[in-house]
DNA sequence: AATGAATGAGCCTTCATTCAT
DNA sequence: GATGAATGAAGGCTCATTCAT
């Protein structure tokens, strides 16, 4: 737990907000949780919403932090790069260990946004966004326009998010067993990377012969 | 309006829930947007919760009527019959005229499932889901586990899924023009029908020559 | 006490606020005073200012009840009226037996105005110092126009208002047992209205000889 | 603005409490204005009740500063003098210029007293007072015992005290152009002082006939 | 069956005050 | 001597719920 009153009201009203949305939680909860007092979010913060907004920001911040973009030494193939991507955006939005309570709140922001959001999307979305589009760019050879390739990230984002947005509903709608061994944050980039080269003409297709695939391919070793 | 005092008070309390959330919406204003009194929710629903979860249930049965699955002539092809679930589900999600807030209602539940959530899931998306795995299935021509079609599945899903929960910050990464240009649900499932085919192999590579693009293909037809 | 809640409040709430004001009042005090909810200021006026805009004239107008202006049989003198006047004024403004907390809350009002203000003058005041002006107008022969009878008006007024307004000091600046001769409403009536009478030329100037008083004036006979 | 602290304080807290009243003026505010700390206020005054007694002290010993009492030449007439110190009494209450809110604060000490009052009334308006009546003992020339004179001398400070305290109220009893005319300091203590004068029979009545006044007369000159 | 009156619990916020520095 | 940080108490208000009718 953080030393300063005014972080540990953060950690505690990041984690309420993210379990019961801004009107569920109550400042009582939050303050009791970090152990200070009713007024001092008004006095920290000067206001439930501002405490809301600094949170979000604080969240975000932090997830970032625990999970950064990864560096990948000149010369990593595309492909290669665009599995490490896809892998890196998972773990950060579904985590290893225990649910990342910052992302959930980052998606209550994402899902009805507030004023938070914006900044959100400038800061921390869209350039992420732009080293995927970057990525892909790399792997068509430049041929498409940059609307088809926003297309084609929003399609891989898509397929990711629905894992973070809806996990419980995925849950119901695969049997248990399947989803312990397949619906892996691992196991999903890998399925996520494959399907995006496939579709992209750089990779097997799914569900093709064994002879469609070049062992030889540089995207399938990525993702291996 | 309905007649009946309690379909008036699931309709308000639909609208009210999808908007502010459970926590945000206020019994008062829901009675008073349906001509109702005060205690007409207890009297009707007992709890506030239960009217929550009963209007959930009704958002979604009126949903489905709105926009039912497609019926297909018998030798439909699969192709196409993708290309037009995946219309009908954007379509579904995102809405042609009022943006429709019993989806925004049952995202709210998709995302932080509560009570109402199972019967949701049993009800309304397996029934759908299946369909989708039923013409993948069929696409790939049975060579594919279930586990393999339900991971191609989400892919689909989550492509969409995207566009209705994170609407918002697609809509700030994507320049206006492209947005109203590009994004429409028409566009999409175009788009969507298209990666999916080619990454199945069953269609033209996304952003290939067109000389890669073999005329006669039904899946092409599908989706022009 | 009453047996309405609704009126229950407004008694309490026009003591509290004559005593503490209006910020110095709390609801909690008045409805706990008032054997009543918390819920029950806002139940019934929506609101603390909408109480005490209805608490002040609530005060005044069961203030009028209690001391309503004399009715005079026709062809009664006009200096016995002004007396009459000035004595039923003092009596309104400082009451007989306890102190009057109503009037101590219009005082307020009177003091530094609000939203309450301007009712309570067009409903209350005016008319009373319409009936005064009307007094003196007669008094005068109808010798003096309307602004000078005015500020005599004022002037009679101000004498009685002093000792409502400022009686604490009063108090302080007189003798004990001279303010407890002299200094009660009615004669402090008989001494405004003989002052008056003097300065009007129609009674005997104060100080005076006794032999400047005619025994025979109305005006002398209406004040003993 | 004062160099000290302390002196800054009493001046901001003067005006806030002129304005708002003791319980409606905030110590922060009061610190904020006066450019100092928030603890200033607990270390130079200990409370804020102190804190209040102190500035009400510190406005009336300014006002008097601002605003002193005349210095009659030996053998000034009396009536003259009574004019004058009317008029300097309604200056010193109403104010030239800007509102006095050293005026505004003091009066509501005298509608409330706390235990600055006491003070205020030894220190202040008791000298004042007891000029008035050595004035009025001289006009009268003696004839009349004490307790008359004060009720005499309550007379005059209540016609002044009116404009003061009820100033709203006399705004809306009496017609704008009027207002603007009539009811300045100057007239006011013009018909204040004819107004006594007539009633002490030294001077023409108020609304009598040209031939009634002895243009000699040196309570007239006073006056004109 | 249906409703208007009434309420207890709890929420966000403000404020005067204190304490360590 | 003087101050910035922090707090306990309380205030106005809202809301879901109940109860008598």
């Amino acid at each position: 737990m953080p030393e300063d009153a005014r972080d540990r009201i953060l950690l505690a009203a990041g984690q309420a907000f993210a379990e019961h949305g801004f009107e569920g939680a109550t400042v009582r909860d939050i303050c009791l949780a970090a152990g200070a007092n009713v007024a001092a979010v008004n006095y920290y913060f000067g206001d439930k919403r501002r405490l809301y907004i600094e949170s979000v920001k604080h969240a975000h911040r932090s997830r970032v932090e625990q999970v950064p973009l990864p560096m990948w030494p000149a010369g990593t193939p595309a492909a290669e790069r665009l599995h490490d991507f896809v892998d890196n955006m998972l773990e950060r939005m579904l985590g290893f260990g225990q649910p990342p309570w910052q992302v959930r709140l980052m998606m209550r922001e994402v899902l009805q946004p507030t004023d938070a959001c914006r900044e959100l999307v400038e800061d921390y979305i869209r350039p992420h966004f732009d080293v995927l589009l970057g990525i892909l760019d790399e792997i068509v050879g430049g041929r498409l326009p940059f609307a088809e390739l926003r297309r084609i990230g929003l399609s891989i984002v898509g397929q990711c998010f629905l894992y973070r947005a809806a996990g419980d509903v995925v849950g119901m709608l695969v049997p248990p067993d399947e989803l312990a061994a397949v619906h892996t944050p691992r196991r999903i980039a890998e399925h996520v990377t494959r399907f995006t080269l496939a579709a992209l003409g750089t990779g097997p297709v799914i569900g093709g012969d064994a002879a469609d695939i070049d062992p030889t391919s540089p995207s399938l070793k990525a993702v291996e």
